[in-house]
DNA sequence: CGTTCCCTTGAAATATTTCAATTATAGTGG
DNA sequence: CCACTATAATTGAAATATTTCAAGGGAACG
């Protein structure tokens, strides 16, 4: 079932590319209305019909920017294909973390506020990008009622997602955050064909930590935790799902409960697997 | 300067006032599409020309909610006078607060993706609301360009305000955020022609706490260090800024600094107005 | 004018970070 | 191809920020 996860992942995170921003070469490939719409898993509707239009892919290898802050607004990236993060930066250099988009993501739409994209896109593996003139987006919404829901429809949801995770920040333990993260990647890869139970990470401790507002000590430290009660199977950025209920459902190691284990521990009354759990 | 903020403050809170949601009576105004515009601060173009379309206003009590989670969307609802709270509810019924909606500020657009309300906004003040029926929105887009940008713009400025808010929860102390969250207050209510200097606070310490990631207690015991420290005056729910700048720029009390005031105040080596600060 | 909710403050508990050292892993160039 | 270097990951122990628990006082509302 999991397509060959081996691919390079060189990503050298080098903190200021923006030189190499942009995009590399010309890409060979190019998009219909229709392929597109099937990315964004948009029905097509009349709009496919559309021949006339088609879209620019460009490719992108680790460590690439896609867009940079600051830069003009004017186009939206579609991910065909290839993992990346989306991150803001502080005054000093230091990266927040925002997401990792991956197959059918729009990128770009903090953009339209500002004309100015408010975030950038790091390309985490080779990423082969779908570009979509914002311009010719507003003029097929006008055209095709459809698109103009579909694309109000994927900003609202990227706003969805966010207030999701404002949810998860503000609420939940260091363990919750970390296993509600695997499994919103086990959820991904499962809607994009691929094994949910076994994958790769493609991003760093430091990156998931940024994103869960954790060190990557912490991040590093759960994983480990969670391999030693037996949650999951955790080598380097290679990732197995063994308890995905305990995982969903996981809020907080419940302190009393916690420290009845400890207690326990001490004395030497509960069975070695369990031990794990407290240590 | 400041007008009058002693208005009701009620907002008893009722965690299941469901039944309550929805329209209080028939409100008596109404607004042109001008009005509009102008509300949400932007240029109307040859849009506010339409006379044809008004937009009905309603008059909520604090307390109540304008909609709720999983309600049918179709309705935006944009803020004309008073303050809300936009939340979450998880399954336990707690609430997470993912913000402050005050004057003309735009509701609801988190219900375009799921044609269901993701979130549920709550008045904390009277409020007056106009409502713009969604459908109405998306056609006077078809007709006004300029429209269908504003509308963009204004999804992309909730996206990128949330974008900020992640980058809050993800990296900064306590103390920073809620430094931050006092001139993002004083901001806004300058914008809106208020003293940003002083101000009272519409929602609760547990709110605040809520939005910015913490408890009510570390609310409250920072917001009186900053009052000992001088950066603020407080009193129950009045602010006076003294010192913006330094909440601008608050990132955390520099732990080697601290240490060294701490060991200062202890053998009793600095100034007393500085003793508060370490303590 | 009592009842309820809200705010403040202290002290102890605890989760998470910080600092530091070690091992693994991947990419580079001889 | 191998050694070399830089980046990434793990783990421990100590430091520290924040929460939790608890109690008292204050403001608002009916």
């Amino acid at each position: 079932v999991s397509t060959s996860f081996a691919e390079l992942r060189s990503a050298p995170n080098s903190s200021y590319a923006s030189a190499e921003a942009g995009r590399q070469r010309a890409g060979h490939l190019w998009s219909s209305l229709a392929d597109v719409c099937n990315l964004l898993q948009i029905a097509p509707g009349s709009a496919s019909a559309d021949r006339d239009i088609v879209f620019q892919h460009v490719q992108f290898k680790a460590g690439q920017r896609i867009f940079t802050i600051g830069q003009p607004f004017d186009m939206l990236y579609i991910v065909n294909s290839g993992f990346l993060k989306t991150v803001l930066l502080d005054d000093a250099g230091n990266e927040q973390v925002l997401g990792f988009p991956m197959k059918g993501d729009l990128l770009g739409t903090d953009g339209i506020h500002q004309k100015k994209y408010a975030s950038e896109a790091v390309a985490l593996t080779s990423c082969d990008i779908v570009m979509v003139p914002f311009k010719i987006l507003t003029s097929l919404s006008r055209r095709y009622p459809e698109m103009e829901m579909a694309l109000y429809s994927a900003i609202s949801r990227e706003l969805v997602r966010e207030q999701v995770m404002l949810n998860m920040l503000g609420s939940l333990s260091a363990e919750a955050r970390v296993a509600r993260f695997l499994m919103s990647l086990s959820e991904r890869f499962s809607a994009m064909g691929y094994s949910g139970k076994e994958f790769n990470l493609r991003m760093t401790r430091q990156d998931i930590g940024s994103y869960l507002g954790l060190t990557l000590e912490t991040v590093s430290r759960t994983m480990s935790a969670f391999d030693r009660m037996g949650f999951i199977a955790v080598d380097g950025r290679a990732v197995v799902l063994k308890e995905p209920q305990t995982l969903r459902t996981l809020r907080r190691l419940p302190p009393s409960k916690a420290k009845a284990k400890k207690i326990a521990v001490e004395s030497d009354i509960i069975a070695p697997s369990e031990k794990a759990l407290a240590a």
